[in-house]
Parts: C-alpha cells; sequence; structure tokens
DNA sequence: TTGAAAGCGCTAACAC
DNA sequence: GTGTTAGCGCTTTCAA
C-alpha cells in the first residue's frame, strides 16, 4: 500500500501549502477559473504532479451541486438490447465528462423504486430509464414524485404512463406494418406472434401487424398471437410449442423481442421443422443468430437511441427550461432481408 | 416540475425545523444512531414524510469518507462474459447497499487509465478490474499509483503483470488441459487452436493445451496456434480461414473466447463443412449458440466469479488490513458435452 | 492577483 | 435526551 498512491489523501490544503499560496490560488490554478498569474500557476502545477493531486469530486459535487454523474435504469444488462444501450450511453457521457451508474431492475417494480430512490440520494444530475411499469398501470401516486422530481428523466424504448417524459424508441408500428406488409406479399394469411406481455414497444408493434392485416381485408385470430412474461426463460420455446401445439395453419412465425429467436429454434429443431421450408420466420432485433441462420430481421438502432437519449438528457440538464416540453423522439428501424421468409 | 418531487432540495435542516428538534436530533433520527426520544423520533419521521425527505449521499459522503460505490472496468459491456459479470457484481453489490459505476475501455489502456483516474477522483470505495495491460507488459512506473493506491482493486479474469493485486479467475489451466486430453482421447493429434492474444487468461489455457499433447507425445506445431486482437470483429471467421488455408491436416478446432464461435460456424458454413462430420469443434464459454448448435464447451461460472470479487472487495473495504496478503481465487469451470467433437 | 472566510449537507464529539 | 458546533474538501464572494 503506496500512502502517496491513489492520493486520496491529498486535498487542495496540501498543494497549495506546498506551493506556498493559498487555497484559493491553487483552486483556482487547478480548476482553471478566475485569474492566476504564470507564476503561482507553475507552482501549483508542479505541487500536483509532485503530490498526484486529484481532485475530491464529492466535495466538488457537494459546493456545485452537481455529480457529473448519470444514472441507467434497465430491465437486465444480459439483454442484449439493454448492453448495446448502455455501451453507448457509457460512451457518450464519457466523452462529456459524465460517469454512468447502472442499475438492474430484473423487470420488478420494486427494484425499479429502490433504485429511483437511491440515485435520488446520490444526486445523479440525470437518469435515463425502461420503466417496467406496464403500459395500463398507473404509477401510485405517492411514487409519482419520483418520476417527476428535479432531476431530469429520459425514457428508453417504453413510454411510462400518465408522466410527462421524454422518450426516445424506434418506429415500431410503422416497421411492424412494413414486416406484416412483407409476410403478407409473400402469401401469408396466418402470421404466428409471439411476443411477451405489456409494454408499449410491444403495444405498437401489434397495433402495426393489425393494421396490415385489415388492410389485407384478414381477420385477425387472437388465439395466434401468444405472449409470456418478459425476461421469462424460455419463453420463445415454450410459446412456439404452445402455438405449434394448436395446430391452427400458421404458416409464419413473427417474433417481437430479442430474447425468443433462440427458443424459437430450438423448438423448430426439436419438431424436425427447418426454417424457411416448413415454417417461414421474421424477428425483430439482430443479433448473431440471426445473421447465422440467415432470419430475416427488423434491426432497431439500439446505439443510436442511448446517444439520442443521452444527448437529450445533457440538454435538459444544461436547459432546465427545456424540462417543460415533452419530446418524443422516433428512431428508424431497417428491415434486414434474408432467406427465412419465403412464398406459399 | 414538482417542486417537492424529487426532493433534491430538502434537507435535515428543514426536517429539523418542521419537526420542531435540532439539526442534530433529526439526523439521529433518520440516520437511526444515538439516542432519541420516542416522541421526537416520530415528529422527525412525519416531517421525513412529509417533506419527502431523502440525506444527501454526497454530504455524507464527503462527511463519512465513503460513497458506497463501486467501480467497474471492463472491456465492453457488450461482451457477454462482461455482462453477465457486471450483472453480478450489480446485484451484490446493490443487496450491501452499494452502487456501481460502469467503465467500458474498449480494451484500450489509455481509457482504462482515464477511467481510473476519474473513478479515484469520485472517491469510489473500491473496484473490480479487467486490465487491458498484456500479460509481459509491465505498468509504467508513473502510473503504477493507480493500481498501488488506497482504493481496494480485485482484478477478474486476468492477472495483472508485476502488481499484487487480489485475482478472481476460472481454472484456465487446468480446464483447458482436461479439453485437449478429451479431445486426444478422440483421436485428434492435430487441434487447430483459435484465440486472442496476449492476456494471463489465454496464455494459461495454452499452457494447458501443451501440457495434454506433450503428456501424449504429440509435437506442439505452433502453425496451428492462430490469435488475433482481441474484441477485433471477426476475429472468429478470420482465423478460421487462415487454418483452413493452410491445409495442415487439422481434424479439430479449439476456440479459447466467446466472442469467437459465431465467426467459426459461418466461416465453415461458407465452406461447406459440418460439425462434427467435417471437423471437431471445442469452446469457451456457454452461449445461445453453443447450445443450438449443440457444441461441446467449457462453461465458465461467471457471474459466481463477480459475486466472490465483489465479498472479496467488500473484505478488503471492511478490513483494510487484509490489503496485506493478495489472494488468488481459482473458481471451477464446468465441461458441457454436447456433439461437436467426434471420434476420428 | 491574491487571501480570508463562508457555506454546500451531513455526522459526531462535546456540553448541557 | 437534546442542542451547539466543528469540519469533511471544495468553490466563490468579497475585500485587500
Amino acid at each position: 500500500m503506496n500512502r502517496n498512491g491513489g492520493n486520496s489523501s491529498m486535498t487542495i490544503d496540501d498543494v497549495a501549502r506546498l506551493a506556498g499560496v493559498s487555497r484559493a490560488t491553487a483552486g483556482r490554478a487547478v480548476g482553471n477559473y478566475g485569474n492566476v498569474s504564470e507564476k503561482a500557476r507553475e507552482k501549483v502545477m508542479r505541487a500536483v504532479e509532485e503530490l498526484n493531486y486529484r481532485p475530491n469530486a464529492i466535495a466538488q459535487g457537494l459546493r456545485n451541486q452537481n455529480t457529473k454523474t448519470l444514472a441507467v435504469i434497465i430491465g437486465n444488462i444480459k439483454n442484449s438490447y439493454y448492453n448495446s444501450l448502455v455501451f453507448s450511453i457509457e460512451d457518450e457521457a464519457m466523452k462529456n465528462g459524465y460517469n454512468v451508474l447502472i442499475c438492474n431492475t430484473n423487470e420488478q417494480e420494486r427494484k425499479e423504486i429502490e433504485h429511483l430512490q437511491t440515485v435520488y440520494s446520490k444526486r445523479v444530475d440525470g437518469i435515463i430509464l425502461t420503466s417496467v411499469y406496464p403500459v395500463d398501470h398507473l404509477i401510485p401516486d405517492h411514487l409519482r414524485h419520483l418520476y417527476d422530481g428535479d432531476v431530469p428523466i429520459v425514457s428508453v424504448d417504453r413510454k411510462i404512463n400518465g408522466m410527462d417524459i421524454d422518450l426516445v424508441q424506434s418506429d415500431n408500428e410503422d416497421a411492424s406494418y412494413r414486416a406484416a406488409k412483407y409476410l403478407i406479399s409473400l402469401g401469408h394469411r396466418r402470421i404466428g406472434l409471439i411476443g411477451t406481455k405489456d409494454y408499449s414497444t410491444v403495444r405498437e408493434r401489434i397495433r402495426g401487424y393489425r393494421r396490415a392485416l385489415v388492410e389485407s381485408n384478414i381477420p385477425i385470430d387472437y388465439s395466434i398471437i401468444v405472449d409470456a412474461e418478459y425476461a421469462q426463460p424460455n419463453a420463445g420455446r415454450m410459446l412456439t410449442s404452445k402455438l405449434l401445439d394448436q395446430n391452427n395453419g400458421i404458416t409464419a412465425l413473427y417474433a417481437l423481442n430479442n430474447t425468443l429467436c433462440g427458443g424459437i429454434l430450438l423448438e423448430l429443431k426439436n419438431r424436425g421443422m427447418q426454417v424457411p421450408r416448413d415454417i417461414s420466420l421474421l424477428a425483430w432485433d439482430d443479433e448473431e443468430l440471426n445473421q447465422l441462420f440467415d432470419i430475416t430481421t427488423i434491426s432497431q438502432p439500439v446505439e443510436e437511441t442511448g446517444r439520442m437519449a443521452t444527448r437529450r438528457l445533457f440538454d435538459l440538464i444544461e436547459h432546465p427550461e427545456k424540462r417543460k416540453e415533452k419530446q418524443i423522439l422516433q428512431l428508424k428501424t431497417e428491415f434486414i432481408c434474408r432467406k427465412s421468409c419465403v412464398k406459399i
């Protein structure tokens, strides 16, 4: 243990003393503000070097009423959507001199609340949130202040019901509409929908699917729209099984979430079915699997989403007056046409 | 914007005033220390409720010289090893009332240094680190204090050369030895090795492979050991191609890193080769792909690694005297025998 | 250009 | 059991 190491122990007073100036002058030289003579600045800088001094950000935070820290509250960092998101947020934050606190909710409301409370307590300067509150649940009154405090929040991917919070998301409904149209153009009329419940994201995607069917005068059969809890392991497999057991004549499978593909493929494999020979498959979110299996995919610009959310957050941090206008930003997805969908 | 919302503006003085007690008493009641009469406690609690008060962790931090925050410095959160690691660290940290700052280095030394400096500045209580410093580079003298300061550090996965830092890792050499033994027992003698350079992790795995070959009197052919920079996209594909182009009679492929499998499979597919019909395949790290393709795999207990590292870190935080003894913890991997390796 | 001093919000030693 | 006060390390106003 090197006492002088991590240098946590050195203060601006130590620097000032060694440089033979006052604390104020040392502070000015280090912090690069106010007026300092060249001579004084040099002496201070030498002392900084020698003592390995770094300002204590906690003290700065208390004094300046900011922490240069953002919080990202997400479902689960193991999910590829979330980790791409966090990657880009952290990158963008770092470029601006900010750090990122990471908070997993495991899609549990209780944890979302707990995390919000602690990050408020830690006085983060802003929050990026993917809320677990289902689209048609209202946030209880006594918790609303957590979503409407004086720390700016930008929501990502999911709308938060009844709160005026900025949102960055994909063009879910349109992209889904186009995907369904594509399947219909190939002759599919019975398209099994596999998704997870309850979030605005999935709602919007289902809406696009319905619009496409209605437009082509295809009746909507709710028995071939199946869903599961978010983050349920094996959801893909289970739902595929459920769908195929019904013997309902579906000719295509349309997966609305990124975690489902593996399970779907596994279940199909188990039943000796091949894509696209026996069934067509179209999925959201481009992952390694999708490339390997040539799956036609709707690819979300996840990192772009993270970047935009972070920039908007900085905007709200720097310009508090902008917090009054709620902004919704929709980013375009990309339709990647591979070989998993065929004419019937 | 609800002025009383996020309640960042309320201080213990506000609470004290409303409760009609002194700041000290309010503090005692809120912080649950010292002696407070039931009556006073109740008044304070009511005030806390009413004002939505939460203590300012920054002020607490300055006063208590701790932040209840850990930093995790890793290569890239998009990599599944790292995100599983972070998941478990965050979970363990949260259970103990700590938060986690996430820092991606993108495997660049410069960013590792920058992050270390800022997290020191932010006075995190401890650091979990997967250093990018290659196994045989020494950390430059003027930066050593970053690895040897008064903030405890636990290293994960990779040794840091020349520094006395605790380490939690897998039983790399042994597991690799057993894997090679297994391939040899199936009759393989020319086993192509695909890995990334420079980290102790891979070194140890190669060492295990060598030991197994030597033990079976199989000459070691360095031309069938190929590597690439870490995090190079398409490394798997490129290296497989390189290996197969040599026409060197290899009958098995052994992948030492988790990011490689997809590329390997893609390249094999492109050449019309099938596993295990045309070549056997064995890989480190169990991912969805490995299950789908029935790939025999060495699975690391990643979350366990994160948990152990975090616990050790807490230990070092609470018992500074323990920082003197360096501890290396090796966790057992699991050998998952699937169908990608066959007798020749 | 520089220095002294106040104060950010909290805890805890000390006095009552 | 309660209140007063000093001080954590910093920035910044004010005066010199």
